[in-house]
RNA sequence: GGCGGCAUCGCCAAGUGGACUAAGGCAACGGUUUGCAAAACCGUCAUCCUGGGUUCGAAUCCCAGUGCCGCCUCCA
């Protein structure tokens, strides 16, 4: 068994291995922090959450950056466009700093509730202006970058390998017409490191060229590279960032230190609505906050990883619901396994179960393996589901020490690695709920007592109105249970 | 205009040369169970966009066509 990942840079699936034994770098480009998070940035850290969760599974020490963008970047490389937080800071008349403290909550309160882990380090590029000015110098003093009228470009032309991840070649760039031609550049392909602030520009930090503030690219470079050192083993982010960012990361890392920046480039993909790309500029992103009003932030959860990162994912109503309750169906049998662990009784353990686990297990960690498949390794846990609810079906007692092994089994493949299964259900917990359990028990007793003495139209009727508040009764062999349904 | 990706059951989605007479989920249908339900289980349900080609063998490789999408401007 052996992890593979397809590696942009080589546009093909390579054999991982890490550049220190048992230790692994890793960066991540993380959110521009000036409006909610949208299901696009869910597929992209749920994508890295699991491939992180994985390789610790596997017993590597992971260091897990991703960055917090509270810079306001300009639209392109020229002097054009507007940057997204001042123009959102001076929208709701509030700091920048404010506005970005904001938003970077928000961006947690939602990567929590998707149950991603928080990454190693979560830097702020405003909290390394000096670091971004240092490699900015050292681009300068190495020739690979020139000052012009206060800001300072990297020289595209001089680094020779520009264009190597994104498959572009610069005379091809020449005439990308979209780009439109800055006097202060020497070459149109030429990007900023460092920007000449304007004097209605708020955000602005003193450096060697003048008051300015860093170019969109750079931050990735300097704070990846001081937190993790010249070349990282993973660096994902979106499929939408391999050119220009990705590109002129490379560019200004690898010409800075004369090493390989990155080993792996990884990419996801994105998220379309109704067939139609999402996009902040488009307006027709849907944000997490809406999203979880409809759906429980697992089902948005299992719903990505139901699909492979690199493949895009359609976000529809229909899609959604057959999610839930694809998952709710998983959750069931780790329910009943849980409650039958309650009450433990002396029990067998079916003679093949370790075999079978085993065989599950190998599926699994096969599925993982290839580039990360969540989608197969879903697969797999549903099959191990079939086999697990036969048992529990199957009016045997079953010994403690099987029911705690299966519940394991899914602890670690479901739950510590794909985290689409909770550690706790909320029907299992306990706290204001209280009074409502104690209704419920008397409604249920008194039911039980209508369907002793036959008086099904009322013990339906019961049963019918609590579906319609969202309740739902489950008459079993061995007692009524009860469960929300929303 | 340049670069790249995708097209698999009613829907979502794995599979990228032989164990594929194609995983898994949702929906549907038949059955078991149930007072009736629910849940669960068993069973049924695809030859892989079209046309050529390579190969002993292709969903999987190549060519052409059709359709959809992304990047080339901030975006995960």
């Amino acid at each position: 068994m052996t992890l593979k990942f397809y590696n942009t840079l080589t546009k093909g699936k390579e054999i991982f291995t890490p550049l220190y034994e048992g230790r692994i770098n890793m960066y991540v480009c993380g959110p521009t922090v000036y409006d909610h998070p949208h299901i696009g940035h869910a597929k992209s850290y749920v994508s890295f959450d699991v491939i992180v969760r994985y390789l610790r599974y596997l017993g590597y020490n992971v260091r897990y950056i991703q960055n917090i963008t509270d810079v306001g970047h300009l639209t392109d490389n020229a002097d054009e466009g507007e940057d997204k937080i001042l123009k959102r800071a001076q929208r709701d008349h509030v700091e920048p700093a404010e506005l970005v403290e904001i938003y970077t909550r928000s961006y947690f309160e939602d990567m929590d509730a998707l149950n991603n882990v928080r990454p190693t380090i979560s830097p702020r590029a405003t909290a390394h202006i000096p670091e971004q000015i240092e490699l900015v110098e050292d681009l300068l003093g190495k020739g690979y970058a020139y000052v012009s009228n206060g800001s300072v470009y990297f020289e595209v032309q001089k680094f020779k390998e520009y264009g190597k991840l994104s498959g572009r070649r610069q005379e091809e760039l020449e005439a990308g017409a979209r780009v439109e031609i800055n006097p202060e550049k020497r070459h149109p392909s030429d990007f900023a490191l460092w920007k000449r602030a304007e004097p209605g520009h708020i955000m602005r930090w003193k450096s060697p060229w003048g008051e300015g503030f860093p170019g969109w690219h750079l931050e990735c470079s300097a704070m990846s590279m001081k937190y993790l050192g010249p070349t990282l083993d993973i660096h994902g982010g979106g499929l939408e960032n391999i050119f220009p960012h990705h590109e002129c990361e490379i560019a200004q890392s690898e010409a800075a230190t004369g090493k390989p920046f990155v080993r792996y480039w990884l990419h996801n993909n994105m998220v379309t609505v109704n067939g139609q790309k999402m996009g902040k500029s488009l307006g027709n992103f849907i944000t997490l906050k809406d999203a979880f009003q409809k759906y429980r932030p697992l089902t948005v959860r299992f719903f990505i990883l139901n699909t492979h990162y690199r493949s895009p994912l359609d976000f529809s109503n229909e899609a959604l619901d057959a999610a839930d309750k694809g998952l709710e169906r998983l959750h069931n049998t780790i329910k009943h396994l849980r409650e039958r662990l309650l009450f433990p009784k002396d029990g067998t353990t079916p003679s093949t179960l370790y075999e079978k686990l085993d065989n599950h297990k190998k599926a699994f960690m096969g599925a993982m393996d290839e580039d990360i498949n969540t989608s197969d390794a879903i697969g797999t846990l549903f099959d191990l589901s079939k086999e697990v609810n036969t048992l529990l079906n199957s009016g045997e007692e079953i010994s403690k020490k099987c029911l705690e092994d299966i519940n394991a089994f899914y602890q670690q493949l479901g739950g510590d690695i794909l985290g689409i299964i909770p550690k706790t259900f909320e029907s299992q917990q306990i706290g204001e709920t209280d009074v409502l359990k104690d209704v419920m028990d008397i409604l249920i007793d008194t039911r039980s007592e209508l369907r002793k003495a036959k008086q099904w139209q009322l013990s339906d009727f019961i049963r019918t109105k609590l579906s319609e508040i969202g309740i739902a009764l489950d008459d079993k062999p061995t007692g009524t249970v009860w469960k929300k349904t929303r």
